[in-house]
DNA sequence: CCAATATATTACCATATACTCATATGTTCA
DNA sequence: TGAACATATGAGTATATGGTAATATATTGG
């Protein structure tokens, strides 16, 4: 059993304010990296990495469409790493950037 | 309001073996520094450290009795804070660590 | 007040992390 | 097939982090 190592990860992982960000906007919607990079503000390099850790530490999944790959949060059967996840989206629910987030999204959507 | 920043810092802090051990150990019985780096067969300085960053960032809190502090767990009136905490003691549950450190935690008990 | 004990803090080192820039891989369409 | 586009990855760098050893601070009892 790896629970110990498996909750440090997942919480190190999810420590950091661009991953929390890209959580709580895949929790709306399924959104490719330059959708993601064009809403958070940042370089397509350093969001793919991002996109990286998450995946691997199996938070998010992606699909291939075409040229773009697009990504989603993970429907987890683990119990620890669905409260988890919904314990932050609760969390993230009252916070500022919550809000600035999800205005830059509207808009990168109205562009498609 | 600072709730991404909050939520980033807290995950950050718990995202650590030795942490989670302590909060793990302190749910069960508040603790001084002494007994907690027995259990967990560590230095006093590493110890300190580390209950230093979660005093910090009000995961526990002390208590001085004579020679000794003591540690708890705090008892937040923060909604996502007190989920989070409720959530890692649940997964940690059923972790194999958990085991050892509550067999140890019984003879550093019994030595008193 | 002084020695003993408990804890905190500082200095130092090795490793991990996040970021940027450059390059590689994979897909579409003309 | 090759140009254009989307994404992933590698190299390099600056900063953060966890650990240890040494030292400082605080409390008790003689």
């Amino acid at each position: 059993m790896h629970e110990l190592k498996y909750i440090r990860l997942i919480l190190k992982v999810l420590g950091d304010d661009t991953r929390l960000r890209i959580v709580n906007l895949l929790y709306k919607q399924e959104m490719n990296v330059a959708e993601l990079y064009q809403v958070l503000n940042s370089t397509q390099s350093n969001i793919s990495k991002h996109l990286a850790k998450l995946r691997l530490t199996g938070i998010v999944n992606d699909r291939r469409d075409g040229q773009f790959i697009y990504y989603h949060l993970v429907k987890s059967d683990n119990q620890f790493h669905q409260d988890l996840i919904n314990c932050i989206i609760r969390g993230l629910s009252k916070s500022e950037i919550f809000e600035q987030d999800s205005e830059k999204l509207k808009e990168v959507n109205k562009q498609k």
